[in-house]
RNA sequence: GGGAGCAUAGCUCAGCUGGGAGAGCAUCUGCCUUACAAGCAGAGGGUCACAGGUUCGAGCCCUGUUGUUCCCACCA
């Protein structure tokens, strides 16, 4: 980039940003070291699925990461932003097999090696996508260390953690009910299924009693589980139906004996207190199969067709089959009632389809002696949630897990590494390969099964650093520091790192997760595909700008809570950015100076102690709400003091020195300013860099530069808290300008008067030297102030209040001499109502401060600043007073 | 059935450990003031959901109420 060169007049983010990042990379800026003399910073990346396109969600999720690890990376510390993308088995393999069906394949057809290699080129073909998006981002990520959840690397943490956990007992394999999908076809974990509020019904069905007697009634929502029955529950206290144990009921349709039991899963005040036992095909009937030993009666297929032991309805749809059977039902006399429902029924979180308990043979990760070590961790602040309500979540969530289904009936992951003897059925599990049986030597067959998608996304922060070999990168940037996720992801990915990272590595996997909301529409709906309101990010940074989108994202976004993006919003962002372009500009255009060099104090003028001493204050701040993850805090403050400070009130005051040079005098200001104003400018940029990288990048070549300041404002120092630009006494004479400027184009703007025209200015103060001759400009250029007259205390020949408009501030009484615009009356009314306005104010603070309790209990930094309220108060009053009195 | 968030200007939202409420947009009034009309200077607009409590002092802390959103849970 050339330094120094002209900046555009419009600002076009298109014409630049694609060209700063090709050089960042080009320079290797992103490129993580490992340097024993700097403290460590890393961010994993949560890897986007290669099936997917850069949405809101990711643009928040990487705006946010990119700001902390830019930030981190200008504060000193050798920082690793670790990308990546995920496999995402299941969600992947549903597109790979929907594209397979329109070719009329099946898996099946092509078999698992043709699939596996057909995944792979969906892979090269997709994965690549996404991480083209996140560069458009400005995402400064080490793409030289990019992984990928399925990669060799992460495959072998896999196995060794499975290999591992097996030894330990922490892996197991056994029947259980599982929640099945019979459109994915797989098994998933309780965590992986939505609950959905859906119409249903309860339909109360008679069971007669064998040798007669009546019937027993019971109520479900899945008849056509009737089939599997094998008996029928009653509490063992219920006295109703003491009699009754031990005996048996038919089952209606089928006339199969089932005996009625007693367990205590039966509920007295739950419908009739009786309940069907369903083993096979639900939770809590299998408990209670374990418990009496009941058969296990499987009446689905796995796509919940019903097998063919029961011919009537082999073969149907299990909600076909439910219609038939309740029908069958009403036929037959069994059918009591049909009650309406509304329950929550069980979805499978990729395709929508009901799930469906079914007893199966799966592996499971015994999850209490995992979870405890993880509620400790966090429990004891080792990793802590921002803001921390979520951890109460997490907590939850980790208390009552129950073990975790982990085997997928699909072929898109890592495949499980059991091996089962085909000859003598032993079990190997052998993370490097098994040919052969180590008891019988007979041949062996792996598990066709693989692991849960989140299974190797658990191994993330540690496997893409190296692990299990201990590799250097995995020495110095583990644990890594921040996760930064969404709220709607923490049990799938961010407890299950925790505890995994724990049971590993033997330490936590990060020390603060950062959760952000969801980004909505701007009527505050979920973006959905099937809504169709989903705004595309990429549309925006081409319309916009990379930086106003990152910008939007970023103000007033408080961690944890939803946001909407609007129209207003990116428009509200390009607008700053504008503003910041066209302040540079001016700035640029006014400087004859190569480099920046901040004069020393006695050179400089009340307003630029006022600027620095402003922005030193910023920069402590910034600093501050970074450290705390109010990153929207700390953006809003670099707003209002880029917008309202520089430019619209030290531009404006500038710009007499700026443009005067005839005299050596003059010519030394210019100088000054020129250097003040660059320097400040140079701060705030390097402040904003990493929330608006591109802009900030493409102004700061065109600037000079401080003697330090590296070739790269991505690699130069951000801007802390300076001491030695602490100008407190200078800040506030200036703040007693502006109050007078403000007040006088306040009087000017309620009096109508144009500011063409110009009036001459008296000031009375008892600060004359604040108002110096050198602050007359000021006046003219903002006050439109023709010459200006300052004195501690004028005579009536000099001015009088019958000809002249009067401005009070605490400090100060301007007047301006427009007769003509006075109407007395209305002056005095305006004042009489200011008086009273003041005597409230005073009488209030008066009384505070006479309140003992708080001049006794409050902070005294508290109650000097109410001290010095009232006394400005008390000026004003008096100077309104005084003015009162002059009208006569 | 448990748990959490939110309720602040017409709209969208900030408000750090309690010290008499802010921004953007919208509205109104003036301005082409030699960086910017994507701008400048002003103005109006709020019993901070409701009711109690703690405190010298509450938008902020506590309790309850109402409305709203979300998460979790095997209701036959």
């Amino acid at each position: 980039m050339n330094p120094n060169t002209e900046l555009p007049k419009t600002y076009a983010p298109s014409e630049f940003e694609d060209r700063i990042y090709q050089n960042w990379v080009d320079k290797g800026y992103f490129t993580a070291h490992r340097d024993p003399d700097k403290k460590p910073y890393t961010i994993v990346i949560p890897p986007p699925n290669i099936t997917g396109q850069l949405h809101m969600g990711h643009a928040l999720d990487n705006t946010l990461q990119d700001i902390l690890i830019r930030y981190k990376r200008m504060s000193g510390y050798a920082t690793l932003w670790l990308p990546g993308t995920d496999h995402a088995s299941i969600a992947t393999e549903a597109k790979i097999v929907e594209a397979m069906r329109k070719e009329g394949l099946t898996k099946e057809d092509l078999g698992r090696e043709k699939f596996l290699e057909r995944a792979w080129k969906w892979k090269e073909q997709y994965g690549n996508r996404i991480i083209s998006q996140l560069k458009k981002m400005g995402s400064s990520c080490d793409w030289s260390r990019e992984r990928f959840t399925l990669d060799e690397g992460c495959s072998k943490a896999v196995r060794k953690v499975f290999g591992r956990l097996y030894e330990k007992g922490l892996i197991y394999r056994g029947e259980r009910i599982i929640n099945w999908c019979p459109h994915c076809e797989t098994s998933i974990s309780n965590a992986e299924v939505d609950y959905e509020e859906q119409n249903g019904h309860f339909w109360h069905i008679r069971y007669p009693l064998v040798g007669g007697g009546g019937y027993v009634e019971v109520a479900t929502t899945r008849p056509e589980t009737l089939l599997g029955d094998t008996a029928m529950a009653v509490n063992p206290a219920d006295e109703r139906y003491k009699d009754l144990i031990g005996k048996y009921v038919v089952l209606p349709l089928v006339g199969r004996r089932i005996p009625i039991v007693a367990d205590e899963h039966a509920q007295l005040d739950k419908g009739t207190g009786c309940v069907k036992i369903t083993p096979a095909h639900d939770p809590n009937d299998f408990e209670v199969g374990r418990r009496c030993h009941l058969p296990m009666e499987v009446v689905l297929t796995n796509r919940a067709k019903i097998t063919d032991n029961y011919p009537k309805y082999a073969g149907m749809d299990r909600y076909e089959a439910r219609k038939a059977i309740v029908n069958d039902l009403r036929e037959g006399g069994f059918l009591a009632e049909i009650e309406d429902l509304k329950h929550e029924v069980g979805t499978c979180y990729r395709c929508g389809t009901t799930i469906e308990p079914m007893i199966s043979l799966q592996w499971f990760v015994r999850m209490e002696p995992l979870a405890k070590p993880a509620i400790d961790a966090v429990r004891e602040g080792k990793t802590r949630f921002v803001p921390e309500r979520f951890d109460k979540n997490y907590f939850h969530w980790m208390e009552n897990s129950q073990d975790w289904c982990i085997s997928r009936q699909l072929w898109w992951d890592h495949r499980i590494p059991a091996y089962y003897c085909d000859v003598c059925g032993h079990v190997e599990v052998a993370p490097d390969g098994c040919t052969a049986c180590p008891k019988c030597g007979g041949t062996v067959t792996q598990d066709p099964d693989t692991l849960d998608t989140w299974f190797s996304s658990a191994l993330w922060p540690f496997s893409t650093l190296g692990w299990p070999d201990e590799t250097e990168d995995l020495a110095y940037f583990y644990p890594t520091n921040t996760l930064v996720t969404g709220y709607d992801i923490i049990t799938f990915w961010v407890s299950r790192m925790i505890f995994s990272a724990l049971e590993y590595t033997g330490e936590v996997p990060f020390d603060t997760v950062l959760i952000h909301g969801l980004v909505r529409d701007a009527q505050g709906r979920k973006m959905s595909k099937s809504l169709g309101n989903g705004i595309d990010p990429l549309e925006i940074i081409a319309n916009y700008g990379a930086d106003a989108l990152r910008f939007a994202l970023a103000t007033g976004n408080s961690p944890g809570n939803d946001m909407r993006f609007s129209d207003e919003k990116i428009e509200a962002a390009r607008n700053f950015a504008n503003k910041l372009w066209n302040a540079s500009r001016f700035v640029r255009m006014n400087l004859t100076i190569d480099e920046i060099h901040l004069p020393e104090a006695d050179k400089l003028s009340p307003e630029d102690k006022w600027l620095l001493n402003g922005f030193n204050e910023l920069a402590a701040r910034v600093n501050s709400n970074l450290d705390k993850y109010e990153l929207g805090v700390a953006l809003g403050a670099l707003y209002d003091f880029t917008w309202d400070v520089f430019c619209d009130w030290y531009i404006e005051l500038a710009k007499s020195r700026l443009s005067e040079k005839d005299t050596e005098a003059s010519l030394q200001q210019n100088l000054v300013c020129q250097n003040v104003i660059s320097y400040v400018l140079n701060g705030i940029l390097k402040l904003l860099h990493p929330f608006m990288p591109f802009i900030t990048e493409e102004i700061f070549a065109s600037l000079p530069t401080l003697a330090g300041d590296a070739e790269s404002i991505m690699i130069s120092t951000y801007p802390t808290y300076d001491e030695s630009l602490s100008y407190p006494a200078e800040a506030a004479e200036m703040e007693r300008i502006i109050e007078l400027i403000r007040a006088i184009r306040n009087r000017r703007s309620e009096m109508n008067v144009a500011p063409s025209r110009k009036a001459a200015l008296f000031i009375e103060t008892k600060y004359v030297d604040t108002f110096h001759a050198g602050t007359a400009p000021f006046f003219a250029r903002l006050a439109s102030a023709a010459e200006m007259t300052v004195a501690e205390k004028f005579d009536e020949s000099v001015v009088s209040a019958d000809t002249a408009v009067q401005i009070i501030t605490p400090s100060a009484t301007a007047y301006l001499p427009m007769s003509d615009l006075i109407d007395f009356e209305k002056e005095k009314a305006r004042l009489a109502s200011e008086i009273a306005k003041l005597e409230g104010e005073v009488k209030r603070l008066e009384g505070k401060l006479g309140n003992a309790g708080f001049v006794a209990k409050a902070p005294a930094a508290v109650v000097e600043a109410e001290r010095a309220k009232l006394a400005a108060a008390q000026e004003k009053l008096g100077a309104t007073k005084a003015a009162l009195a002059k009208l006569g």
